[in-house]
DNA sequence: AGAAATAATTTACGCGCGTAAATTTTCTAT
DNA sequence: ATAGAAAATTTACGCGCGTAAATTATTTCT
């Protein structure tokens, strides 16, 4: 085991019996050494136990070896969930993954930009608030740093964006809600903070257009992050008051769906896909929680892994051509229909 | 605005008109300067937007502005808030916080104690994965940087310890089920990964017994993080089979909760407080979803805020007496209970 | 006003490492 | 064995800042 602590790469170098230059430019890739070299070192590493200090790096070296990883609200699983594996895929690739979360708040966000710059990371994803981000802020953060956007577009701003392609969320749930039953109807915050809410509801309409049938929009008061309550509470009015147009409910998202199965729940309605119950009710998401809603939340499913993969291989493409990526790429992920009980 | 680029410290003193050691002492703490030279500084920082180099900072101070937060799984939602909370509070008190997960994973976990030896944290507040620990690993981590342990103990090791009075939680539930109906049985995962949990069936167990009632324990298959799911097929199979034996059950958290309930919906089981329902079922934690779940879940809630504030305030006293801060304190909070539906 | 206390400046060194250039050693291929 | 290529070593400088000591300037108080 150590013997001695090892103060510097100075005196690791000595204990090792190998020159300093070479030790960096082992850390700094171990590939670049002859096999017989690394395998001293490997050896002397065991031994001592001894690793570079960071700061010291990261002061000299050009580029630094980490990525920032930033989503609006971490609370939320959905991201809890996309950020884990983003952050997977940075370990695996050699980099440091820092991980912020905006908590639904500008000021957190701007806080989250501003910690980041200071680390001088070689690249960022950030998942921006979207209605509530800081544009100007975010566009300046871009033009000094490697960013890619995810999940919530800025038309415009970042190297690229990587997302889901809403049109294929909908168009596959209006599509099985109408082939099975009732004609859906659209159930969403008045006011989303997330800029795929309206492109949902755009795809909802298409929807409807295309299949000559007649839309309704319902659109509920509430403010935040708190999707559940305010899915709750929007449904408990709209039951309440009948103002339920047809027996099906194609909610924006699983969150809100959450909030409305409750309320439904509350008020003695039955929801499924069946014909003894009163009404049906998708989403779109695949919430980890949606399996275990009553009934269970039929809905469709993003594809986390490609999304992050997509993600950092663009990511890592910007790095290594430092910053000359060509056109800023927008690309959409496909979604898969998770058919439940629910619809 | 900006006029020009400035690189460094020196420039930044040039520009301002003082010299570099008072712009350092500022930058380390702005209080340390007359209010004449603070104003100058203060004017030219926002003329010039000059931020020192953190790496450069960091490489000299004996120590460093950074917080660690490790948190076992942040995908859980329970996780996910304290993260929050934490975060702020680290935030207020002019601290850089820095957040991992382990996921679930040891190797993980350690991974994240070995990037943090390397950030050279202030301090850390660690909630263990638990019986997935490598307590050596931990242990000799605790040894060298200043720790505090919160949500899941590992006795002897780190500096305090803060976390959930479990028989605070249980007696609370135990005591109103069984006030409300019949006697309570204990619903829980046979090998849980978090030592809460044995003391929550300690809990259950001693109530009983002085409540002069007999105790049923109630242990189910399952490895992981995946409560939802491995609380929905235990309740299956317990549910299917007649296994129950009483209308009362109580789980040892709100995660597996959620899946008991689910599988009581599916199964056609009605739950709930009132005497038209089949079963009665209360929970742990005040887990965010507790509210929507179908009917909603009484629960016993923690203090996050009570919580956050007290391990930050310890590792605070830490990091200011220089790790010496006497004998190893266990601090736990109350619960309180939450009454809801489904008991 | 002058003495004492406080604050800012000047000068200088060190932190631990990246990295470049010149040189020497070791390996590879003929 | 020997030339040529590849790798390692030696030497040296710089990164941006913390910090200490000695000096000078400014403020505060009687």
């Amino acid at each position: 085991m150590s013997h001695q602590k090892i103060k510097n790469m100075e005196e690791f170098a000595a204990v090792s019996g190998i020159s300093r230059p070479t030790i960096s430019k082992y850390f700094n890739n171990p590939d670049s050494v002859r096999a017989s070299t690394r395998g001293r070192i490997e050896a002397a590493l065991k031994e001592f136990n001894y690793r570079p200090n960071i700061y010291a790096i990261n002061q000299n070296r050009r580029q630094t070896k980490n990525i920032g990883i930033v989503v609006p609200y971490l609370a939320d699983p959905f991201f809890a969930e996309i950020a884990r594996v983003l952050e997977r895929c940075c370990i695996d690739a050699g980099f440091t993954p820092s991980l912020f979360s905006s908590h639904g708040e500008q000021a957190l966000e701007m806080a989250a930009l501003d910690i980041l710059r200071s680390i001088k990371p070689a690249g960022v994803l950030l998942a921006p608030l979207g209605r509530l981000s800081d544009k100007k802020h975010i566009e300046q953060f871009c033009n000094d740093i490697p960013t890619i956007l995810f999940d919530s577009n800025i038309e415009g701003i970042g190297a690229a964006f990587v997302g889901s392609d809403n049109f294929s969320f909908v168009s596959q749930t209006v599509e099985y809600l109408n082939r099975n039953g009732d004609v859906p109807c659209f159930f969403e915050m008045k006011n989303p903070a997330n800029p795929n809410a309206n492109k949902r509801r755009h795809a909802y309409l298409e929807m409807m257009k295309r299949l000559n049938l007649e839309p309704h929009v319902i659109q509920i008061e509430g403010n935040g992050w708190q999707f559940e309550e305010i899915g709750f509470q929007g449904a408990l009015k709209v039951l309440r008051n009948h103002l339920l147009p047809t027996n099906a409910v194609l909610c924006s998202n699983d969150r809100l769906a959450i909030g409305f199965l409750s309320a439904c729940y509350e008020l003695g309605i039955s929801v499924g896909g069946d014909k003894a119950s009163d009404i049906r009710v998708a989403s779109h998401d695949d919430h980890p929680y949606s399996r275990f809603t009553c009934p269970s939340l039929t809905t469709a499913a993003h594809d986390y892994a490609a999304l992050a993969d997509h993600a950092l291989g663009t990511l890592f493409e910007l790095i290594e051509s430092d910053g000359e990526i060509g056109k800023r790429q927008e690309t959409l992920f496909a979604a898969r229909l998770i058919m439940r009980d629910s619809a």
